[in-house]
DNA sequence: GCCAACGTTGGC
DNA sequence: GCCAACGTTGGC
C-alpha cells in the first residue's frame, strides 16, 4: 500500500462534500499536469490518500481518504462544457485520467500548513518547498506518521 | 489581490 | 531543440 496527498480547493470540492456524496467517494477528475497524472495511474484499491485544502484561508490537511477505484479515462476533457475541457485529449487517444476516492476520515483539526513547515523531519517532503505547486505528491511512511503524530 | 514559481506553448 | 511569452497555482 502506498501513501499520497491530494490537493484540493475548498470552495471547488471540500472534504466536507466527500463526507455528504452518497456513497463518501468521488471521482478525483480535473488533474491537468502530467507527473501528477502518472502518479494517479501508480496508485492502487486503498491506497491512503492525505486530503489537504489548498489556494483557502487555512490551508493544510484536513484529512484521510482511500483509494476506492484504480485510474480511468478522464473523460471530463472530452466534454466541451466541462471547466477541465481539453481538445486535445480524444477519446482515441485520451490524455487525461483520473481515480475515485473514499472518505476515510475528517482530522478533529487542520494540520496547517505553518505547523508543516515547523517539522524538522519533513524538511524534504515537497508539499513544504518553496514553489511547489504540484497538486499530488507521493508520501513516504515516516513522512505519513509524522504528520499524524501532529494530531496527538 | 499580489506576485513568485513553475509548466506549457509555439515561433524560430 | 531552444527559449520567450503566457497562463496557472497557491501562499500570503
Amino acid at each position: 500500500m502506498r501513501l499520497w496527498l491530494m490537493k484540493s480547493e475548498p470552495d471547488v470540492f471540500s472534504i466536507d462534500d466527500l463526507m455528504q456524496r452518497p456513497t463518501q467517494t468521488e471521482p478525483w477528475e480535473g488533474v491537468r499536469n502530467y507527473q501528477a497524472r502518472n502518479f494517479m495511474r501508480e496508485m492502487q484499491l486503498d491506497d491512503r490518500v492525505f486530503f489537504y485544502h489548498s489556494n483557502c484561508k487555512e490551508a493544510g490537511i484536513v484529512g484521510v481518504m482511500n483509494i476506492v477505484k484504480n485510474a480511468y479515462v478522464d473523460d471530463s476533457a472530452q466534454d466541451s462544457n466541462s471547466p477541465y475541457y481539453d481538445p486535445k485529449s480524444t477519446i482515441e487517444n485520451p490524455r487525461w485520467w483520473r481515480v475515485d476516492v473514499g472518505f476515510v476520515e475528517k482530522f478533529s483539526r487542520v494540520i496547517t500548513l505553518r505547523e508543516l513547515k515547523e517539522i524538522s523531519a519533513l524538511a524534504d517532503f515537497q508539499l513544504v518547498q518553496r514553489g511547489n505547486r504540484l497538486s499530488i505528491l507521493p508520501v513516504t511512511q515516516m513522512q505519513w506518521e509524522n504528520i499524524l503524530n501532529q494530531l496527538t
